[in-house]
This record gives C-alpha cells, sequence and structure tokens, in this order.
DNA sequence: ATAAATTAGTTACAAATGAAACTATTTGGT
DNA sequence: ACCAAATAGTTTCATTTGTAACTAATTTAT
C-alpha cells in the first residue's frame, strides 16, 4: 500500500487543496478560515442575521473557543459584527453580523457558490450523492 | 448555503476525524504524522526498503523540508532510519529505513490496513471507485 | 441565603509550523 | 580554472495554534 493510496492521506489532500483554493476567495476580503466560517454560519440567514453565543459559533464551526473568541474580536474591531452582552445570561454574548458584515457576507457568497460550482463541474449529481454518503460516513 | 452543507468544509472535517482516528493507530509506536508518513513512503517496498533524498521524501509526503528535516533527526535518533551523505553528490543524503525501522513498518502496515478497511466497511467497492475519482478530482 | 460547582469567554503561556536566512556542495557560464 | 547561480538540507525566528489557567456570571445543593 502507496501513501498516496491511503485512504486518510488522499482527503487529507484533498481538503488542503479545497481550502487553499477556497481560501483566494474569501481573503480578498481580509478574512481568515476561521473568520469565513463564523461569517457564514451568522450569515446564512441573511439579510436577518442570525443571533448566536460564541460558544454557539464554536460548535457550529468545530473552532474551539479561543478560535471563536480572537475571531470576533477582530471582525469587531473591522465592523464586520455587534457583539452585546446578553440580556438574559451575562456570561453569553449575542452575535451577530453588522450591516457592513451583512454586505460584505452578501457579496462574498455568490463567489462561493460559484466557486463550488466550478470545483463540481466535472461530477455529475449521482456521483457527488454518492460521495456526499461516503465523506459523510468518514465524520461519524 | 449553510457552512455545513460547503464542499471544503465537508472535507476538511472528514479529513481532520480521519487524521484523528489514524493517528490512533501510529501513536502507539510514538510516531507523529510526518515521522508516519516518511516510514510509510520508505517502507513501501519493504522488506528491501527504498533509499530517497529527504527532497525526494518531501515530494511523495507533501511535507515541506523543514517538517522533513526535523523527521528524520528525530527517527535518526529513534535508530528507525540510515541517514548517509550520498557519494554521487554532497548535498544530499540516502535515507532508508533501518532494519529497526523496518520491524516498525511491518508491524504497524497490518494495522492500518485493518483500520482502512474498518473505515469502509459500509461502502461497496463501486461507490468508493466514485468517491477515488471525485476527490481526486479536487485534488487536481 | 450561601458556598460549591458549572459554564462562557479571555488571557497567558507553550508547542507546532513555516518562511526566510544560512551553510555546504555542485553546476554552468565565461 | 574561477566565479556566479542553483540546489539540499539545517537553523533561526516569527506567526499560528491550542492547552491550561484565569475572570466573571449563573446554577445547584445544602
Amino acid at each position: 500500500m502507496k501513501l498516496e493510496d491511503m485512504l486518510a492521506y488522499k482527503v487529507a489532500m484533498a481538503a488542503s487543496d479545497l481550502s487553499e483554493s477556497l481560501y483566494n476567495v474569501y481573503a480578498s476580503y481580509g478574512l481568515v478560515m476561521p473568520e469565513w466560517r463564523i461569517m457564514a454560519t451568522l450569515g446564512h440567514f441573511s439579510p436577518d442575521s442570525k443571533v448566536m453565543s460564541a460558544k454557539a459559533l464554536s460548535q457550529a464551526t468545530r473552532l474551539d473557543k479561543v478560535s471563536v473568541s480572537r475571531a470576533l474580536k477582530r471582525m469587531e474591531h473591522d465592523g464586520l459584527i455587534c457583539k452585546t452582552l446578553s440580556k438574559n445570561d451575562g456570561r453569553f454574548f449575542d452575535v451577530a453580523l453588522s450591516p457592513r458584515g451583512e454586505a460584505m457576507y452578501s457579496e462574498i457568497i455568490p463567489k462561493i457558490t460559484l466557486w463550488q460550482q466550478s470545483k463540481l463541474k466535472n461530477i455529475t449529481d449521482s456521483e457527488y450523492e454518492i460521495f456526499l454518503k461516503v465523506i459523510e460516513n468518514f465524520s461519524a
């Protein structure tokens, strides 16, 4: 069995290639990966951005809480999010995209969609379905 | 489009889950990922281990040359590899598994094979073929 | 009502990573 | 033959990353 035939290696290579390629899309907006993941999560219900705690963001993005804390700090500094202490529970923050963050999200999302379509242009729908089944099997 | 439906995110999650799971196999031999990749590459022609330069190992494993240098240093210290200056070109090293490295490789490889089979046990051959086609398409 | 235990988030510190500078050897042009 | 350019590998240093300790708020048990 050659290294390049090994499952974990193959998937790791694909992941790093895809990640690097996708980075080229959102990096032009000054975002790094954790920031992009947070924006994607908060912006999902755009134009009425979701409000989430840092903890919930951490779970949704699979980023550890330190990464989320750092990303939110920078995004707040850059005016991309609003962060206010929760009225109900003073340990939580209510985090949402700011109008500026919403605008950026709306501008990026079509580019991400196009990027993803281009990555899948040689793949049929049924092939992609099988691919999803297999890849999700690995994350179980 | 939700984050968890995004291609790059899905593949990244699968990659990190697989990587962590595989790590449990070779970590009991005191190896870390770069060392495992190098061992897998050198051991591929076991019991007559391949001889390769650090540069060639870097290309075969997709590790940068600094990581390879550090991994080889530790593997040499642990007696897993032999590293000698090339006769033809004094810039290169000839790197090969030592008998001890060969023995370890021979012990690990069946476990890796079993591990991989268990990861694929819910997947049919034809599904796996399609999966490979798709994932290789992403690394192109 | 109060003290102990949890939980959210931040900060401080340590380990891993990679880019750039460095050494040593070889190659190519004059 | 000699000097500049290129190449292999190592070391240094700065950045990234995550773990563990910390602060502050809330909950639970007595």
